[in-house]
DNA sequence: TTAAAGTATCCAGTTACTGGAAGGTCAAGA
DNA sequence: TCTTGACCTTCCAGTAACTGGATACTTTAA
């Protein structure tokens, strides 16, 4: 299977393959022409990426829950360990994010957002 | 002032005020040394910057803002937009995050994490 | 046969810094 | 005066994860 069926079997661009191929994180083998001959497992490989990709993991996650996934020999806490870092990670952004949201909409109600010059929004910046 | 103080001055480290030199974001005068000097208006500039970058706009929007804060005659309309239209993306973002937290989490749960390598963590991201 | 579609590689650009190297400047102490 | 150390400068490279574009080869269909 060639990479355009392969993107859309996978869901992912075929530039995103191209590069996962190049960083060696989905290594398909190639055809004599040298085009990528996708087989069974590469593209079982490619929608677990884009699925953990989907869910925020780094590459480097994925490298890594890629070789448990291989792995049959894989102990599931080494999967849940990787997948609750992340987690942590995701809850300290959404927290930070509605920090953000909340001054940020705060200063929205108070400007008046008119013609006339005066702003809480830019106060707020200036303020030292 | 010397770079160092404006540095403890803004919170922003030397570098970071370093490469908004060099971007055209805010740009002190020199001192015959070639060392820049730093006066009242770029140690403004330099902390509205900061709490807008602490907010999450980009350094565009940041350049949009300190051409309105700059602006005497601006109307505080114009203002007001970039700042709703980045809120629109906080909450995207805020949204996007609560979903793959809400995936991710649940997947968790259902993960033993023990020595054995079954795992729904795997088995959903290599569903098709 | 030829034109279109598909594939390949390689290089550059994106965002917003950050680290490090090489070298000039300045202030204080011996 | 000399030197040492703390500053300061510029420039180059790297980060994350692609994405766009140029150029060139291969395959397929009319």
């Amino acid at each position: 299977m060639n990479i355009k069926d392969a993107a859309l079997h996978s869901g992912l661009p075929a530039k995103t393959i191209r590069y996962y191929d190049e960083i060696g994180l989905v290594t398909p083998p190639r055809d004599s022409n040298g085009y990528r001959a996708f087989q069974e497992t590469e593209l079982h490989q490619l929608v677990f990426v884009a699925h953990a990709r989907a869910l925020g993991f780094t590459i480097e996650d994925c490298r890594a829950l890629l070789t448990l996934y291989k792995d049959d020999q894989r102990a599931s806490a080494d999967v849940k360990r990787i997948a609750k870092e992340h987690l942590k990670q995701i809850e300290t952004k959404i927290s930070d994010l509605q920090t953000m949201r909340d001054t940020l909409s705060h200063l929205i109600d108070e400007c008046n957002g008119d013609q006339r010059p005066d702003c809480p929004i830019l106060d707020n910046f200036r303020q030292l």
